[in-house]
DNA sequence: AAACCTCGGTCGACAATGTCGAACGGTCGG
DNA sequence: CCGACCGTTCGACATTGTCGACCGAGGTTT
């Protein structure tokens, strides 16, 4: 069904470039004729999933997908089971918690937790984090292989000084998360931000997910420089309650 | 382009059903035939707009969607403009304070900010309330003739025993509400709560949206059982605000 | 001020594409 | 064990979306 993959091209185009765009611009990076962008346009403003700036002619997107992606929000079994657990994680921890869950080579970030007592936070329910660089990233990317391969193929962002580039060092540390059943990452996404995840299993013990927690690295990491084995500790535990909630029997 | 569409108000449909829906029923509410709704439905999983759930082989919404409307939140204007004039009437009024624009015959929320000090609210950015029984609902009818025209045609649901659900009745608030320039409404949604709204104008003074400000009757109200002038100053100086930072001329 | 370019939008012919209904195989309930 | 129901597959038909050339308006350049 090609005019709904279109369709859904235009709209993730129109989601990356985070701002208006052209008919023109629009079908030539898609590669259709003028007309054939135009129709699917129109369609898709009639249905109110983009909007069209009256004034330039360009389209953006539009506000039906705001209820769309909340309702979203409200039908997500790992959401909802995690909900109340991610609270209970953040008050033991003292930190930020997410969980996320894999979308288009990316860690989607489907809840947030806030830290606690700490007020000027953004709510990031929504984005999408890289998977190299984040705890949450290398459970998912360790316990599927899939995704693994998608990324091997792909070029590794470098976000700082410490962020895994090359292939041979994430492969390594995959290994290191699937032994351990935890991921740790310092300092590779955000300088000075730590963080630690582990992974949530679905019915047939299939990792669907990952809850972690990120913060300060001074507060994340032990003398030694490692991760504080008491808050790996709540994050594990906070994961095999979710995977239990969620029906995954013996983990 | 129909195909769209159909695809558009079986993710609608989705939606609104709040759960999971089979093949078989999508087909049957919106008459197609079955092979049809199939075959959307298997390119609406394979865009991740819908995932299918492995045990019942029930559709529901998919995680691209939540992605896509937080996107939709960082383009719209009327959002970022309206943020930092809301946060202020939040502080001024220490009630919580919503913007929203019309959608589908409701009021979508595009923006949310808690009431000061109390902390256990939650986030209804991406709900869609009614447009006749909120603040923010009377004045986007108020100045949308198309708008008021089609709830007329619709049954005006009741929610508590002050909601209006007479034609004339509504039709005589909404004058009130253009000659006044602002709506009120006690205990219309909610029992015990009330709220007040502006109108926002863009370019051309168009109304584009509404903020508002909602909370427990007996903080908004004055002795008379009115909405208390400070509050209403407060919320028709941040409309004025908002609609002069985008653009609106004279108002 | 006139010529030019770029942009969003329109149109009509062609065929690729999505539609439909019947048939298949699985599971669940009686 | 039978029957009903479900998601899924299939192939023929024609509807529907595709394409590229054309149009007119707005802005820029000459």
């Amino acid at each position: 069904m090609q005019s709904i993959e279109r369709a859904a091209a235009i709209l993730r185009l129109l989601a990356r470039g985070s701002g208006r765009l052209g008919v023109g611009e629009i079908a030539n990076s898609l590669e259709l004729a003028k007309g054939t962008a135009h129709g699917i346009l129109r369609t898709l403003q009639g249905v109110g999933f983009i909007e069209q700036d009256t004034a330039t002619g360009k389209y953006q997107l539009g506000a039906a997908l705001l209820h769309l992606g909340t309702s979203y929000l409200d039908v997500n079994e790992l959401r909802s089971r995690a909900i109340n657990w991610a609270d209970a994680l953040a008050a033991r921890s003292g930190e930020a918690v997410r969980i996320g869950t894999p979308l288009e080579g990316k860690v989607l970030v489907v809840h947030h937790v806030f830290r606690p007592d700490d007020t000027l936070q953004t709510l990031d329910v929504g984005s999408l984090l890289p998977l190299h660089a984040t705890a949450m990233g290398k459970v998912l990317l360790g316990y599927d292989a899939d995704l693994a391969a998608a990324l091997r193929r792909a070029e590794l962002e470098s976000f700082t000084r410490r962020t895994l580039v090359t292939p041979a060092a994430l492969t390594r540390a995959l290994a290191e998360v699937r032994e351990a059943g935890w991921a740790g990452e310092i300092q590779e996404y955000i300088a000075g931000q730590a963080s630690i995840a582990a992974p949530i299993r679905g019915h047939g013990g299939l990792v669907v997910g990952a809850i972690g927690i990120a913060g300060a690295a001074e507060r994340m990491l032990d003398g030694k420089g490692h991760p504080e084995p008491s808050l790996v500790n709540y994050v594990r535990d906070a994961a095999r309650a979710v995977s239990r909630d969620l029906g995954a029997a013996r983990w």
